[in-house]
DNA sequence: TCCTATATTGTACGAATGGTCAACAAGCAT
DNA sequence: ATGCTTGTTGACCATTCGTACAATATAGGA
């Protein structure tokens, strides 16, 4: 006795709702059709009937998760910090805040980052992703090295946003597994300490 | 039609061997009883008998991985540096290195790493871990601030060296899941670079 | 040598999972 | 109304998994 009927991209998107709050719950490792199919209050075939196999809608699922996650971009309020320097704290801080206020979206990002260690249609979309994330900093960087191209001879400003996602990650990464003894301002400072260093 | 008989050190050992090959190769999700009992080619009711339930194994894998991985230390190579500059350099670099040559026991590090976001078990142990490993920075963090008390006013050694560890992290994550785009003597002279500016 | 403790195995069972399929209902064109 | 396309469902299937258990072989002590 079939229920009501949905347009297919209405239908579709709220099953990714149910398939989120599953996997942002118990972790992509207890993602289950059926379990998504409860949590979306619509039978298990359905589910399959939209996105024929799992894979599919682990797939579907990465690509809703980058598009709904506020995706790093250079706000207003950042860029109208004149020096480089500034801006560069200025994202940093932004960044954090943006991570530390979507844990769910944050944690669901270290599932699919190991599991693209072992699946290549995934790691080639965080691949992506984190090539984007990169070039927002690149453009800061490519600032500071020409300002100061004696003091960094042999660094690409390639690199040096490389570390700067590493202090984002690195910072996330930490208050999720250590959140007793890790302190979010405490290292906010530190960076904050070295981005002062650099001028 | 029992087989032959060996202590439980060595049995234990065996299966922990087994389980490791299996979570290395296609991760934590695909760890199964009877996948470790056909690695280390014993039936998978004496995987049960050793371990009592899956879980423990699970528990026993990470604190074998903690166990045989090379834990950080500050080998004698690094502490025979007499500035703190260098000490934190090499130390940089031997991390790094030591990353990137134990590609298995890093990526299961991330397995456990997400795992740990979920299951507490599996987070205090990471956790201790994570805490082992900023010891080790936070010492040469701290003659770092001594040397410099004006320029890192407000600034911890704790961070510091929380920072520290998100250079290795972040620079093992970036290598894993974006290799083609990633350049690690980029990124090692860009750490350079930054720690060179902190004189 | 026999006996007991224990290491080891094959079998089995219930639950859960991914996936298929026939049946059926809701909208739309004719 | 009638028929056609398509969204929706419950039932079903084969597989796999974790776990329990009885049976058996081995080692070591009495």
């Amino acid at each position: 006795m079939p229920g009501k009927r949905a347009s297919e991209a209405e239908r579709r998107e709220q099953i990714l709702r149910g398939a989120f709050e599953v996997a942002a719950r118990d972790g992509i490792g207890s993602l289950t059709i059926r379990a998504v199919a409860a949590e979306a209050q619509v039978s298990h075939a359905l589910v399959l009937f939209h996105f024929q196999r799992k894979e599919r809608l682990v797939h579907a699922l990465l690509d809703w998760l980058i598009e709904s996650t506020s995706v790093l971009h250079v706000s207003e309020d950042v860029a109208r910090f004149p020096r480089a320097l500034d801006r560069l704290h200025a994202l940093l801080q932004q960044e954090m805040e943006r991570l530390s206020h979507q844990p769910r979206h944050t944690r669901l990002f270290f599932d699919y980052w190991a599991l693209g260690a072992r699946h290549e249609e995934i790691r080639v979309r965080m691949s992506a992703e984190l090539q984007r994330y990169r070039a927002a900093f690149r453009a800061i960087m490519e600032e500071l090295l020409l300002a100061e191209p004696a003091a960094f001879a042999g660094v690409t400003a390639e690199a040096l946003a490389a570390v700067a996602v590493s202090w984002i990650h690195g910072c996330a990464v930490q208050a999720m597994i250590d959140p007793a003894q890790f302190d979010t301002d405490e290292y906010l400072a530190a960076m904050r300490g070295i981005v002062g260093q650099l001028a």
